[in-house]
DNA sequence: CTTGACCTTGGAGTATACTCTAAGGTGTAC
DNA sequence: GTACACCTTAGAGTATACTCCAAGGTCAAG
């Protein structure tokens, strides 16, 4: 099978139809050619070129970042150097996410042990305190 | 200044007027009244409300969500365990968000580790090799 | 009485990645 | 020759949280 419609595209795939469509309009893939009737029809390159944008998404490009990549990758003058900088400024991002995830996780933990549960009244539970803590006049325990 | 302007409010909070008039229509806050030329009042509840939706907005809560925290806080029969669950729904999910992220980090790690980078040309990079990994014919190093 | 800061509304724009709909043409099997 | 699956386009909708804009009314100072 190597020409194929945007149907048997997306099947090989694991993605929709529309999402190839949506993926031409941000030109991150383009069909080998059309049908007389107006039919995309891609090759085989095509399923790689989705694997490729699935894997980079996987690692947490977005499309704009991918896009990019790929340019990179027909690009007779990049260097590893680009693509290993692209992936350390990726590295960077996710650990600033994890640890801004971690300080919530924590406060959450912290005020989550403070609360006895149970059916009390939500008047002394010191979460709901934590949240509603009037500006002027604290209500500090 | 118990009663205020949006503005007031605004800078008193540390948000923007919009922001506060978009609350308005999440029903997150509701001004005290009207001045006769339609001003929204405020009264300096508002600012305590604010700084509701900031904090739970801090720990992770989603405006939707925070809509029906600001209701469990209002509501009679509502127990510890409500707030308490929700706190705890919320660690699961900032834990969850924490684990793909190390995920996707080691992954980009390991990659890193083995590009040389400098000005080797991006065809032997191995982090482009990952990505580009053909499906029939992978080409396993 | 005019300037400038502030207020009003309704609606559009931003960013991200799709997903769906409508209205209609195409291709193939029976 | 008629179902039925599949294709086309343009455009709207989804979710999240704002943010900005236009056109116009209000308020306080000088």
């Amino acid at each position: 099978m190597s020409e194929m419609t945007i149907g048997q595209l997306a099947k090989a795939s694991g993605v929709k139809t529309d999402t190839v469509r949506y993926y031409e309009t941000l030109k991150l893939i383009e069909p080998a050619g059309r049908t007389s009737s107006g039919y995309r029809v891609y090759d085989e390159t095509a399923v790689d070129r989705i694997a490729f944008i699935r894997r980079s998404k996987s690692l947490g490009f977005k499309l704009s970042e991918i896009s990019s990549l790929l340019e990179l990758q027909t690009s007779q003058t990049a260097s590893c150097e680009d693509m290993l900088h692209r992936t350390k400024a990726k590295i960077t991002e996710a650990e600033e996410n994890i640890q801004y995830l971690k300080r919530m996780r924590n406060a959450l933990e912290s005020l989550a042990a403070d609360c006895p549960g149970g059916t009390r009244p939500l008047t002394e539970c010191p979460i709901l305190d934590y949240l509603a803590a009037s500006t002027k006049q604290m209500n500090n325990k």
